[in-house]
DNA sequence: CAGATGCGTAGACAGTGTCTACGCGGGGAA
DNA sequence: TTCCCCGCGTAGACACTGTCTACGCATCTG
């Protein structure tokens, strides 16, 4: 039982993505990982010493498909910062929504060994991007402090939204309004 | 008011809620409450039929203990509405800061059986003062909406802090100045 | 050809949540 | 009184889990 091209490693990586996507966080067992790639429980241990840094290594899959998504969002950075923005916060939302299992799993810091694995070098030059745009809309504030703000709020609604807590009567399932209102709030109304 | 003397349920719930605000959500392990409340693994069985259930008992303590600290911190109502929602918004931000594993239970729907637990009925009512705060401060606005907005913001602002994601350069650990942009930016900037 | 080493196997161990059978003790009824 | 029932907790089994350790097998190297 040989790994197939690619080796092990990186065959429990694309397990537990594909797993966290089918059946949420909580099914992506040592055990099972192993047992959908094919080898024995005993053989992760030799990649990952411990379960958490074989999620941690899932997680890092997550946070680099968000960055990939983000860039693709933000576009060429020719757009005014506004709608850059705008188009950011649609997409972590989108993201959060559309990849549960997979954004749980990357914001359960119980789950992740505790920082300094990569997460935050990962996570963070979004931020920095997030910081820049709100620099370029509200030069008249503190961009670290709003940027911060914002993004509390955008992971705050991901997650309130997640699971039914925010059911507004305004609309079914229509996270946008909520969106809009956040954004405005952080950014300032409407007008450039 | 003493647990020993008022059957086992209720002892159980007790030493949940001790034992996690000592050491954690992931101490709260269905056979160690049973052990400090000094019975057998199987006895909770018979008051809470599944772990689950016991965990969203404690979770309920959890949402009381908040309300009432809530409802001290708005005091009589006689303040005004930025005023009270201010005190509001500290009243949360240092619950889930002091409690961190309490709210960490509470906001772990994965642990918690989902909704029509009572959960909702517990932190409906607090959800219900903030909009009717949010209206009056903000009359031209849809409160639901801004109130759902400030409310995922708090929760973001509280999730991203307690575990160190959001150091922001502006003081050690410190996060008035997050709050106080927050609740500027859906409340309308200081002035009435 | 022989040895060493990388890599996965297999079993043990303590711990978990759930399920089931059992026992004990206190009332109520005859 | 005697008997029976039933609330309530005990104790063990079961299938899991993550970790650890000893063991092989294959491959490459000297």
């Amino acid at each position: 039982m040989h790994a197939s091209e690619t080796g092990l490693r990186a065959r429990l990586v694309d397990v537990g993505v594909d797993l966290v996507a089918r059946e949420g966080a909580q099914a992506l067992t040592l055990r099972e990982i192993a047992r959908r790639a094919g080898v024995s429980h005993g053989a992760p241990r030799r990649y990952f010493p411990t379960h958490l840094e074989l999620l941690s290594a899932i997680a890092r899959r997550g946070f680099a498909e968000l960055a990939v998504r983000a860039a693709a969002a933000v576009g060429d950075g020719t757009a005014d910062p506004r709608a850059q923005l705008t188009a950011l916060a649609h997409c972590y939302l989108r993201f959060a929504l559309d990849n549960r299992g997979m954004y749980e799993l990357m914001f359960r810091h119980d789950l992740l060994e505790s920082g300094h694995l990569g997460l935050r070098d990962t996570s963070l030059p979004l931020f920095g991007r997030l910081v820049e745009l709100v620099g370029r809309a509200r030069p008249d504030a503190d961009a670290r402090l709003v940027a911060g703000a914002l993004w509390a709020n955008l992971h705050g609604i991901a997650q309130l939204w997640g699971w039914g807590s925010l059911q507004l009567s305004t609309g079914a399932d229509d996270f946008v309004p909520l969106l809009r209102s956040a954004l405005d709030a952080h950014l300032g109304r409407e007008d450039a």
